[in-house]
DNA sequence: AGTTTAAGTTAGGGCAGGCTAACTTATTGT
DNA sequence: ACAATAAGTTAGCCTGCCCTAACTTAAACT
């Protein structure tokens, strides 16, 4: 009665973060190169030379060297498996624990890496198995599957269109909490109704009120 | 707004067990010896003496060479905030999520280290802010305050006796579930019907039903 | 008292995972 | 084309935390 391996295969936390970071990286097209990789971690890209070389032994990813590193399949589903683990956390923190949105991103990043399949499974179960995170990103399956299609954001807005807010960042509370003083969430209705010359700012109409935000603070809401 | 210190102190996870297998053996009477802390935790006793020695510089505990080590105020307080969220991270988990009280402890000992202190606060307001965990171990306030009262325990019954059960161990689920096809939880009545001569078996009444269970396990259940 | 045994410690080593400093390779700009 | 710059790697070091083997100290039993 009851499995005898419900403990995750022995890949360290830091393992994991490494994974979970080159994922992210490779959905920007390319593969992760090591001064990202360390960026992302706040680590000395030195230090992740040394854990690559690690996770390809362990055939978790590819490296060529000076060229960049790119998951292989099982790299690819340990980090899915991962990220479907930080993203029901996030979801269970907000919907059960009256958790705002942006504070839950660094709570999960540590529950991620303690938290067994079968809390997993319960906390998914316990808010009706979502498909989407409280920042609008998608949950993977148990077994490591997501359909992340890649949106526009509202920096790519023409003048005059109008679109929904799909998807946010977690990464950053104080963005988090700029985007909910606008009204900016998943599911908002937002207009642009001017932008300045250049990367001038953008004028949007959310909620009926009109806001002023930044290229840079536009380019990292996504809508459709 | 919000405090900039939300992370718990420096300490590794692998610190806070030490402390609290040390709380744990000097509830026996006295210091905790270094075989025990080894045994508790499972590793050698040679690793022991280098991470007491270490403790004692951050003075969390005192150490007397070949006499045993003690908790110091401070350690003393750093161990009880653990058991605080151990015990939360289980009673939430039996109450929230539907997990059975024989299968928590191992969740609750990984979670444990994980859990911010705005979490265990929310997780205990979430079920009323119990006073004892789901084995009927009292819970320590968050600045570290807990009466432990010291119960005897059914191999301590006389022949007739009968009592209420308080308290057991939470650490082998195998135990705890055969406890639990007994019917012996906390709050259940017991009697005690015989006892074997010398060390022989005893032979209980519980819910109306009579078991016979070994002095060991009867020394394992705590009642008043 | 003296020897056996148990308990504890030291010495030396390993792996994970970080660091800085110095070097190599690739890319880019003129 | 080739120097300047950016990116990546290597070397060498450190800390945490574990290990085994060998030694020391304390306790216990004649």
């Amino acid at each position: 009665m009851g499995d005898p391996e419900n403990e995750r295969p022995s890949l360290t936390g830091q393992a994991e973060d490494y994974l979970k970071a080159i994922y992210e990286l490779e959905q920007r097209g390319a593969a992760a190169g090591t001064n990202d990789i360390a960026a992302r971690l706040r680590i000395a890209p030195a230090s992740v030379t040394g854990m690559v070389q690690r996770l390809a032994r362990l055939g978790l990813v590819e490296s060529e060297r000076y060229k960049g590193t790119r998951l292989t399949d099982a790299g690819r589903v340990a980090a899915l498996q991962l990220i479907r683990r930080h993203r029901i956390i996030e979801s269970y923190l907000v919907q059960r624990l009256g958790f705002g949105w942006e504070d839950v991103h660094e709570e999960a990043e540590r529950l991620e890496h303690a938290a067994s399949d079968e809390l997993i499974a319960r906390m998914a179960e316990s808010i009706g198995n979502p498909t989407e995170d409280p920042h609008g990103a998608p949950i993977p399956s148990a077994e490591g599957i997501v359909d992340e299609i890649h949106l526009s954001s509202i920096a790519d807005m023409r003048e005059g269109t109008a679109a929904t807010v799909m998807r946010m960042s977690d990464r950053d509370p104080d963005f988090l909490r700029y985007l909910d003083e606008l009204g900016i969430r998943p599911g908002a209705r937002v207009r642009v109704m001017a932008r300045g010359p250049f990367d001038g700012p953008i004028t949007i109409e959310v909620d009926g009120t009109s806001q002023v935000i930044g290229t840079n603070s536009a380019a990292r809401v996504f809508i459709r």
